[in-house]
DNA sequence: GATGAATGAGTGTTCATTCAT
DNA sequence: GATGAATGAACACTCATTCAT
């Protein structure tokens, strides 16, 4: 099962979700067709333990860094959460791309972006609202994604990361001057 | 040429990418799948040309909103480009989920976003670095996405529009106040 | 009409027998489709058409070669219509290869060959029986055809045209020396 | 695969090509689609597949013509190749008619003609120069082939054999009486 | 549990031909 | 006579999935 995996991840790497057959997926892992379909229900459920997998890896790592450091300033932990969510899916970009664009494809992307939020909403200093916790974690989420799909080099870079903290703290911010649905007036 | 984007829409609107057949498009435009391949050298020639179609009609709004009332106040005017991207394909959402998704998977989205981001950069009060433009940009078309993909209720409400202003003025007040990379630090 | 066949030669020459639809034929010409259709019944009719005009001018040539010279040596004779027969289609040698191709899948070639050999027969200094007739000039023809088809560098060479002579003399010798069904024995 | 193969004949045998379509000789053979293209990359592999198999049992014939009998003059040698060739394809004469035209369309005949010609070479008793091959082996090929595309009815006929031996043994002769280039002076 | 040959519904696309203007 | 938009039958080919061994 983690052959299957890995071998999935490999072609998805490798030639994006055009190649992303399960023939394909099967003879990369080194078993057979059947054998893939002994463990996955069909293909999406193949992609969806693809992205599980690397979900929930995010995910620990969102929270270690909402944990790790008690005494580190709010900046310090935001930049935590944003390190954590764009080092996702080890640097296998191509691969990290497809996962979400079928993703998306399924489900909306709820899936993928709901527990990032519900993360973000229950380690969040304030109470933020609904709509507040959704724009906040899809604002993060969404200028993150759209450097992966558009392939922008600076992913990584420093500035970027920087700048992402800034829109974070600066929206919890304005939020916490003037809370709720009262604010833009 | 025009009964097939309408033909193309609404089985877009009605079934999603998955219906989304060349022959099924022929069928409800009402013409043969000849006469499609006469004005679509493809199924994706088509799929663009819906995209592009709202792309347009999106960005004329949104050049509307900037230039309209020359004394509103920047809240006004932020406020006017978020409407007109929240209300982009006439409410037609599914059929919008679906372009969104076909252009993702095609183009990685940059082609969705670039003209929005340009816009945006052309008309903004402030200078601002590539990666703010960037971030700017994909935080508001991410979260608007995000909600039509996860078919959120709230797309359309006024808290959920007061939010997005909120977004967009609290990070370019943020940037206003500590330009750059010196910012978070 | 001659535009037609000229731009139908061309694409033939351009393109092979895959570019050769009526379509491109009618653009090529500067002509609507619609037009082609008024002097040409359907496709395999234009294909014949341009077969015909080629065989004719080719037939023409084996004419003359066999009636210029009344002194020349039976051998001069034959070489002449060796020439003309090489040298058809005026060195449009990739017209020359899809007309063969297209005239044998339709006719089986009966059309193409009948006419020269029936010019062999009808010129020729001996009485042939219809089988002598049929070999020489298959023998002759199918060789230079193989040579187009394969497209052989030495189709225009003196050494392959002395070999076609040869071949030619050497069968009609052999004819004259043991006339027919006793020959080989 | 060998159902394959002998529907793939049948369906040649009864419609030429034509008829020959992917899904047909499937139905023919009595497997899906899919397992015709498990065993044949596309449409013109299965047509290579049948000459190749043809070609193989010819050659084998040949092959037999010129070594069985050690003692046999060279006139019964040679008959012994033109019956070979005579007889290829087991009388399915409008499958070979068929298979003879889509080699023909795809590799110019080179593949069908070039072992033929390089058996014979190899197997002559006399070193002939590249065009005397050539102008040998297509010069018979070619005449056998005209009567199968023309479905001629003395193609097997006795007489029609020894003109064939006396085009090849009437060349070879003249060949050795005078050789190469100054031949025909 | 593993295999992999077999399945077949479904898709995008081509192009010869027609006919109303 | 000329036009060219429209037609639609036909085709090659893919790939997720099954199931007998």
């Amino acid at each position: 099962m983690a052959a299957i995996l890995e071998g999935a991840s490999q072609i998805l790497e490798a030639g994006g979700l055009a190649a992303f057959t399960t023939n394909a997926v099967a003879e990369r892992a080194g078993v057979s067709i059947g054998t893939l379909y002994q463990y996955f229900a069909d293909k999406d459920a193949l992609l969806r333990a693809i992205a599980d997998r690397e979900l929930k890896v995010t995910l620990l790592n969102v929270a270690k860094a909402l944990t790790d450091d008690r005494e580190a300033s709010a900046e310090q932990r935001v930049r935590g959460v944003v390190r954590a969510i764009v080092n996702a899916f080890h640097g296998r970009q191509r691969a990290r791309k497809a996962v979400v664009q079928a993703v998306l494809s399924q489900t909306g992307g709820a899936a993928f972006n709901a527990p990032i939020a519900a993360f973000i909403a229950a380690n969040s200093l304030e109470t933020l609202k609904y709509e507040q916790t959704f724009i906040l974690s899809r604002a993060l989420i969404g200028s993150i994604r759209s450097a992966v799909l558009e392939e922008q080099s600076f992913l990584k870079s420093r500035s970027f990361e920087d700048e992402l903290v800034r829109l974070v703290l600066s929206y919890l911010g304005a939020v916490n001057a003037l809370p709720a649905s009262t604010a833009p007036g």
